[in-house]
DNA sequence: CCCCTTATGTTGACAGTGGCAAGATATCTT
DNA sequence: AAGATATCTTGCCACTGTCAACATAAGGGG
């Protein structure tokens, strides 16, 4: 079995936890199991990451980057719809993508301990912001607000969609095999807020 | 050493839990750590909690009635005050909580397995739901909608906040202990959203 | 070409975990 | 008083992450 030298034992490793992470979900990922589904011995892991946390942490920055650019083929998309209707729809790619990839998003946003001092972690986990407030960015265009309230009505908008994305997920794990709530896959409509609110 | 039937261990043990996990976190909670701090033997729980998944949902009951209990709290406190004004400052108390019992907070909301077919959990996770939007009601009275479109704007009340709650305890939790933005404690104001957007 | 260093993978061990079975002890019931 | 039951202990098992020691392969300089 002397079957030394894989060549990219890293990576081969990241696609078994995704995989072991999609049938065993985050809590039930370890690292003996994706060795065991890399074929490799158990301690083999220990030399392309410096732990569980740093496996995690490396497949949190594929995570992040898939994440990062599926809302940014959205944004390309909708490019030349108004404002409003861009970010309704980006915001709803940021719902859609902790339906399709559920253990992922979970990954990226749960209390699991990753490394967050790790710069490439640092790196993408912060243009997935980016990316979201540029969404946002048109509709100050014609308001006058300074800086300190820009920054607090981008953080609502990001509460909003991601509170909605964590709740409908929540929702899933718990009573999810009885009835799929479609209906509640799609970000019901910003107006309503305003409609409430104002 | 004999010190059999210590009378209440249930409880003794939810209250060891309550300090191991402020300890340790939900990921350092463990069964055994929770029995001896309790002073029992290790196999001890088991006669009173089916699993450390039992045990974790009873500490769930727990963490969602005096959730409910805050929320009510400030929902009488603030009763004279205009809808608008009540809705805000009771959502301020769901940010409260977070930030002062971040574990619990956790232990109610991560995807940390519990037992969601426990009628008590059951019970407590909908009625702090329940009180949520209670608050948000009022707020529909003058306005023209259908049951479908108050349900959906419910939920989105409920993310916004909730989603606030859970980015800011995701920041304290990666880059808490380097500087402490208090500034980001209180829950901006909806008005903000409703300037953006309309 | 040979040898030495380094990288990569294996094996074995250890402490920690949840869970189960069997035994010990205290309380309850009759 | 005595058997039944509830409660707690001890001992064990499989599994986990992590470390140390060893084995093998690749690369580099004489």
């Amino acid at each position: 079995m002397g079957d030394y030298h894989h060549g990219d034992l890293a990576n081969a490793l990241l696609q078994s936890a995704r995989v072991v992470l999609n049938e065993k979900g985050i809590h039930g990922l370890s690292l003996r199991a994706c060795a065991a589904h890399a074929g490799v011995s158990h301690a083999a892991p220990a030399h392309h990451f410096k732990s569980l946390r740093g496996l995690l942490t490396e497949l949190a920055v594929i995570a992040y980057d898939q994440f990062t650019a599926a809302l940014q083929t959205e944004h390309k998309r909708v490019i030349h719809e108004p404002p409003r209707s861009r970010l309704q729809k980006v915001c709803q790619t940021y719902v859609d993508f902790s339906i399709k990839e559920p253990r992922l998003f979970e990954l990226m946003f749960s209390s699991i301990p990753l490394d967050f001092e790790n710069p490439r972690l640092k790196s993408s986990s912060s243009k997935a912001y980016q990316q979201l407030i540029a969404i946002v960015h048109p509709l100050f265009d014609a308001k006058k607000m300074d800086e300190g309230r820009r920054e607090q009505t981008e953080i609502l908008v990001w509460s909003l969609v991601h509170g909605y994305a964590c709740l409908l997920m929540n929702e899933r794990e718990r009573y999810g095999g009885k009835y799929s709530d479609t209906s509640k896959e799609t970000l019901p409509d910003f107006g309503l807020l305003v409609e409430l609110l104002q």
